[in-house]
RNA sequence: GCCAGUAUGAUGGAAUUGGUAGACAUGACGGAUUCAAAAUCCGUUGCCUUCGGGCGUGGCGGUUCAAGUCCGCCUACUGGUACCA
């Protein structure tokens, strides 16, 4: 065995033994319980981040622990290949998009490698294949046939310089990046998948998703959005007309003074012939890019279209105003509108000095009175000045309005979705083609089978405003049955890819189906995936709702793709910038910054290593280019291991929060492992000795307890909490008391040897190679990645002594040892025994004594 | 705007079910070793203090014998917001 401890030379030899002996490969065998460990595949960039670093650090010590607990483990790995910035990136480089695709993924395979992840390569993919998406696009083509899919209108964001379609990441501040044009909104024609149809359940199974986060669920329920109310008709006071309104608020019917529609409204459209300035106003609504946050942040406006409809139980006229924060592509295009019980209508009715009327008053017997004044009223409560329904209540005047209504011919209970059907067309060159075409009446067709994969060509040159597909006019020809057709030149949404790989990984070189179902359904679910919180609602939804779809083809026979779900936090460095100039900023690489400190270990200096000018902190962010504070993470593997940078990665903060860069962590880490190895060193020349626990002196029985207590302490944190960062801290506790342990007699020895061997099979997830190596030198039987989990020793934990905590009116004022079984009576009058308890109980009357058996007594005394 | 999180020593964090706030680590300080340094090892380290103790978990208020933990209000920051992935 080496002295010292060496990432460098043991790492590659290591990663080299994995791969001859191909120990990561796995195959379905019933004989085993199987535990299929997924982590987010990355889009290949380029390079590796410290994101994706952490991302499948996780996920490989999820899948070794799993493996030590005798588990048949598959832990794959692929590439989200398609998407934005591929086409980016080959405008830039004059290269394109495939080519630069596959040398990035060439490269980035090779640092997966070499940080010791256990993937089965074998069942590698990428989603820019033909073999891949040859499958998705068979799908698609399936759920049109069900009727699944659909073609509508729908809202783009339009360059009219570049006359192309832009990304809301493409937006600035209105205007497009290349061309620096104020963007425009555009209806085109687009695919749909009715993901509506399955909103009920994909809400209902949250609840069965026993082991995701909390706020994941909660998050999908809200962007699910269940409402349940009315869907009111209202008739236009000018002609026969009627348009709908969707409220899920009734009991406030009685209280709408005015109704608003979208731009996008047949209303409004027919206002805007009649009236210049309502055209104006509906040009205007078109400036602005299609993300809600930008809808929802922008100053609500309106415009009188001079039109009436009739409140269908008053009788009432009220004015019909188009408004810019009505969302055509949601429930009707129009609402109605009751100022003094809704914020937002009551603004926009104090803006163009509409009426305020009020129809609730807080409950009977209420003392708090309505002023509308300043703010609308939105809280349940009575109705007045409702007519007939005076006096009800929320749930009864819902009621009484709807029966009402529904009585009319003119309401309707309905259940509402916020959820909206999937878009899944873009204007792109790099994904997977629609597989749709035209013929040529323009009537739409579905590939057939023989026409699949419909191929897209990888050897084009990019101009950065028109795909290549679109601006080769012969690419769409084609023929069916003998006639003419015409390719669609959309392509899809990266997020329909992403959406079922994990079920592609089952089966990845199946080419008689998109999924095999055996292999699906001997691994799926799958039973942890780890990704980023970001993907909280969109991926997560989507491959739910995709999962559901390949259910009812028969493809897979499970409800849900993900048992359990872990989302990591991000990774944050500092950040150092300077003033050029023009008083702009440059960022500057924490990796070129020196900084002092104080005695207190504050920053107080930071200057540029190589001309040594200051330079100034501004604080941690999230790794990334536009503040060029990212870490390379192959520069720290070349310095310290890869090892070194797992267990800093899992040691620094828990999983699901953000992680802090840190220099000094990383040595500390570093420092650790040396410690380990050293003691391996230590153990290793004294030699073997069978433990006798009975021949234990008192010493030897602490420390004994403590690492039985440590080994359940890991465990649980492990498995259940998935707290690895305290699991480290518990090991590293214990591995303190071991060096400083004698290792004087045989049962010294013994524990030791004991220790030793469940400390390496313990690090072994999070430190494979150094654990390998070590295991492999002490002469221990068998590969480490195929060792028992260490088994906690009852016998070793019982303690004959308890330290109970004795409080005076909940402040600490002794610590008392007492035999383990003693009685709260016993407890008690040692405490009064206690000096510093009396002291501060003499004179006063005790109130009460609160005993908690074995942990602490509080003394209530006044 | 809306939805969901987060906030604890100088710093990252721990406290799992309401029961000792600060485990583990980093940094800093002191010491050992060294010609010296690095590395390593040992010790100290929340703040204030009249050395009795008092205060202390983003802010304000509440519940409780007891609150970092539960409740209400507020502030700041982070993620998502349907065409970034």
């Amino acid at each position: 065995m080496q002295e010292q401890y060496n990432p460098q030379d043991i790492e590659s030899k290591v990663q080299a033994y994995w791969e001859e002996n191909q120990v990561f490969k796995v195959t379905e065998d019933e004989s085993k319980e199987k535990y299929y460990c997924l982590s987010m595949f990355p889009y290949p960039s380029g390079r590796l981040h410290m994101g994706h670093v952490r991302n499948y650090t996780i996920g490989d010590v999820v899948s070794r622990f799993q493996r030590l607990q005798g588990k048949n483990v598959m832990q794959p790995m692929g590439w989200d290949a398609f998407g934005l910035p591929a086409e980016n990136a080959a405008i830039k480089n004059n290269t394109a998009p495939a080519k630069w695709t596959y040398e990035n993924i060439d490269y980035m395979r090779n640092q997966l490698k070499q940080l010791g992840f256990g993937y089965d390569w074998d069942r590698e993919i990428a989603t820019c294949h033909p073999e891949y998406y040859k499958w998705e696009q068979w799908f698609f083509t399936k759920l049109y046939e069900k009727g699944l899919v659909y073609k509508k209108m729908s809202t783009v964001n339009w360059d009219p310089v570049d006359q192309t379609v832009l990304a809301n990441e493409q937006v600035i501040d209105g205007r497009g990046w290349r061309s620096g044009a104020i963007v425009e909104q555009k209806e085109i024609p687009q695919w749909f998948i009715k993901i509506t149809d399955y909103a009920q359940e994909l809400l209902d199974d949250l609840d069965k998703l026993d082991h995701w986060p909390e706020q994941v669920k909660t998050m999908q329920r809200n962007w699910i959005g269940r409402s349940e109310g009315l869907e009111i008709e209202f008739k236009r006071a000018d002609n026969e007309d009627t348009f709908s309104v969707y409220t899920t608020r009734p009991d406030t019917f009685m209280g709408v003074t005015y109704v608003a529609v979208a731009a996008g409204h047949p209303i409004a459209q027919e206002a805007a012939k009649n009236s210049d300035a309502v055209a104006m106003f509906v040009d205007e609504c078109k400036n602005t890019k299609i993300a809600e946050a930008d809808m929802a942040t922008m100053d609500k406006k309106g415009i009188a279209t001079g039109f009436y409809a009739i409140h269908p139980l008053t009788g009432k006229q009220v004015p019909i105003w188009v408004a810019n924060f009505v969302l055509m592509d949601y429930g009707s295009g129009a609402v109605m509108a009751v100022p003094a019980h809704d914020q937002r209508d009551y603004e926009f009715a104090t803006t163009y000095g509409l009426e305020i009327a009020q129809v609730i008053a807080p409950a009977a017997g209420s003392e708090e009175t309505v002023d509308l004044d300043n703010q609308a009223y939105t809280e349940k409560g009575v109705l007045v000045n409702s007519g007939e329904f005076d006096g009800l209540e929320f749930e009864a005047a819902f009621n009484a309005v709807a029966d009402k209504l529904e009585a009319l011919g003119v309401g309707e209970r309905k259940v509402n979705f916020r959820l909206r059907d999937w878009g899944v067309s873009r204007q792109r060159y790099w994904g997977s083609p629609i597989p749709m075409l035209s013929d040529e009446n323009g009537d739409e067709l579905a590939a057939t089978e023989d026409m699949l994969p419909v191929r897209l060509p990888e050897d084009v040159v990019m101009n950065g405003v028109t795909s290549p597909i679109k601006a080769d006019p012969e690419w769409a020809k084609t023929t069916v049955n003998g006639a003419p057709a015409f390719h669609e030149t959309d392509t899809f949404d990266t997020f329909m890819e992403s959406s079922w790989y994990y079920a592609r990984y089952c089966s990845p070189r199946f080419d008689e189906g998109m999924i095999e179902p055996g292999a699906a359904n001997y691994w799926l679910p799958v039973n942890q995936y780890i990704g980023g919180i970001e993907h909280a609602i969109l991926h997560l939804l989507y491959s739910r709702f995709f999962h559901k779809l390949l259910r009812d083809f028969g493809l897979v026979n499970s409800d849900e793709p993900f048992e359990r779900l872990l989302c990591q936090g991000m990774v944050l460095a500092d950040t150092f910038y300077r003033k050029d100039e023009k008083g702009g900023d440059i960022w500057i690489s924490p990796t070129d910054v020196q900084t002092e400190t104080d005695d207190k270990g504050r920053v107080v200096k930071a200057w540029h290593k190589e001309d040594g000018e200051p330079v100034f902190s501004a604080g941690m962010s999230k790794m990334s280019k536009s503040k060029n504070n990212g870490i390379d993470p192959q520069q720290v593997i070349a310095q310290y291991g890869a090892d070194t940078v797992r267990l800093f990665m899992m040691f620094t903060a828990p999983p699901e929060q953000t992680l802090e860069w840190s220099d000094s962590g990383v040595e500390g880490a570093m420092r650790f492992l040396k410690r380990i190895w050293k003691y391996a060193v230590d153990v290793e020349t004294v030699g073997y000795q069978a433990l006798d626990k009975s021949a234990l002196n008192n010493d030897q029985k602490v420390l004994r307890r403590e690492l039985h207590k440590a080994i359940a302490k890991v465990t649980d944190d492990v498995e259940r909490r998935q707290t690895f960062n305290t699991a480290i801290a518990a090991i590293m506790e214990i591995s303190n008391k071991l060096l400083k342990a004698p290792l004087a007699d045989k049962q010294d020895v013994a524990i030791a040897n004991e220790a030793l061997e469940a400390l390496l099979i313990m690090l072994a997830p999070i430190t494979p190679h150094m654990c390998h190596q070590l295991w492999q030198d002490l002469g221990k039987e068998g590969d480490i990645l195929d060792a028992a989990w260490p088994t906690v020793d009852e016998s070793a934990l019982v303690e004959d002594e308890k330290l109970i905590i004795v409080q005076v009116n909940g402040k600490l004022r002794a610590k008392l040892t007492v035999p383990a079984d003693a009685t709260k009576e016993q407890v008690e009058a040692l405490a009064f025994a206690e000096e510093n308890v009396t002291k501060f109980t003499e004179g006063a009357t005790i109130r009460k004594v609160i005993y908690v058996p074995g942990k602490l007594l509080n003394v209530v005394a006044n």
